[in-house]
DNA sequence: ACAAAAGTGTTTGACGTACACCCATGT
DNA sequence: ACATGGGTGTACGTCAAACACTTTTGT
């Protein structure tokens, strides 16, 4: 662990002038494609270098006046039309080398990637195609090495996605406003794996949390009894907020 | 929620400029003093403008060819001394406006902050004084109005110090190499606050999960019978790594 | 001897786990 | 009728909560 440097070296690089920066946003957009049983997460293909013809996450740098959340769903806009979705920082990488377009103008700009996070509605998430239409749900367990440091963002992402389901309720943020527990266990099952739990414990914990109310409606999907549609409700969830629910 | 922009409001945007940033590192640093209970931040008096005169976050800028790992370790280089200690990335503050730097060059330059969470061993941890003497330990019931945003940052790197310590075994890092079973209980009381679990089953449990091994060595503290030293043994603690720990 | 600190044990209830089983519908 | 998906119930083990109790020291 590094921790301690020398007070005369420290003074030294007092001297040193301050890095110059451009900021970018890359986003890593997933998504769960329930009929088919996979999570996507949304690449792009580069159109210019550097790593031209290289898969990537969606990404953009930062304009003036423009916040980085602003950025963030600036790129979400620009490439997938959704109706809800949730977003969150993920993390700042920034050492120097990152981008080799610092090679160029060696030690003039350094490139900087504050990473977001999002989770769309498969269904309902459109594709906004490029003229060139480089743009693609890619299945996690499938994607190719991508441009940049992009692979390591994403493997961060997916971390995350997995705590964020575990103990917080943003399944619901992708779901429609009604759905059935199976809609929510498929969800879970494809994001955490297969064995996560039982659906029939998984249902019972759910229900006495209280926070999913029966709206009475049943949907048939083909054969079998037909399934009650629940809702999730906002003020229900309260007391459980920032306490450490556990859905697993 | 926003998320959609028009078309062609995009478009236009498309031939907005580029920010130019300059990045700061700010960290939020931890520590415990056990003998009063008192959970501690480490502030410093800002000595130039702007926010001159008020305490903040010891925080740099980032030097040309620096990480911001290497920043965030170079601030604590120069402020403080220490052994042991905990460091990770926070979040990242990054909207227009943040510093008031940015009005004076209007749409110039613009300061991002990224923080980062540091947990160190009150008792090891020596202060380094300016020449103007302006670093305090602060506890963090107390603190003041702060330079910038740095009560939110603090907040929320308070936020993130209660989680960890509920799910991870960051208490490890900042105690001694051998403890007693009361100095984590102490630790984790002053953090969490008085009633976050019976010392007795804090016991039990920890015990049970078997990562901690007695060094045989007794200590006598004052009157009362002498308590055991333990270790944290890391090689023991590896099965429960990623896995939903919980010392609550 | 007594207080103070460390450590042990026990009872209780809640809850996760793993099943077995019943219900309602399409074909 | 029977396969299919939806939903209920139960028996068991584990563990957190609460608290009573024993052990070992200093004064």
């Amino acid at each position: 662990m590094p921790g301690r440097i020398p007070k005369k070296l420290a003074d030294s690089l007092n001297q040193q002038p301050l890095a110059d920066f451009k900021v970018g946003v890359d986003n890593v957009i997933f998504s769960v494609d329930t009929a088919q049983n996979r999570l996507l997460v949304l690449l792009v293909m580069r159109q210019q270098e550097p790593f031209l013809n290289y898969w990537g996450l969606p990404g953009t740098l930062v304009r003036q006046g423009e916040s980085l959340e602003d950025a963030a769903y600036r790129i979400m806009a620009e490439k997938i039309r959704v109706k809800n979705l949730y977003l969150e920082q993920l993390y700042t990488f920034g050492g120097p080398k990152r981008d080799p377009r610092e090679a160029t103008d060696s030690y003039g700009v350094r490139y900087l990637s504050v990473s977001y996070f999002a989770l769309v509605r498969f269904e309902e998430a459109e594709l906004i195609a490029d003229k060139v239409a480089g743009i693609a749900w890619y299945p996690v367990k499938q994607v190719p090495q991508l441009a940049f440091d992009h692979n390591e963002i994403l493997a961060y992402g997916h971390r995350r996605l997995r705590n964020k389901l575990e103990y917080s309720p943003v399944a619901f943020e992708v779901l429609p406003e009604t759905f059935t527990l199976n809609d929510l266990y498929q969800l879970y099952t494809t994001v955490l794996g297969e064995n996560f739990s039982d659906y029939s414990n998984f249902r019972a914990r759910l229900l006495k949390l209280g926070f999913l109310c029966d709206t009475g409606i049943k949907v048939s999907r083909g054969a079998g009894r037909p399934a009650t549609l629940y809702k999730f409700n906002a003020d229900a969830f309260a007391p459980f907020k920032d306490k450490p629910l556990v859905f697993i």
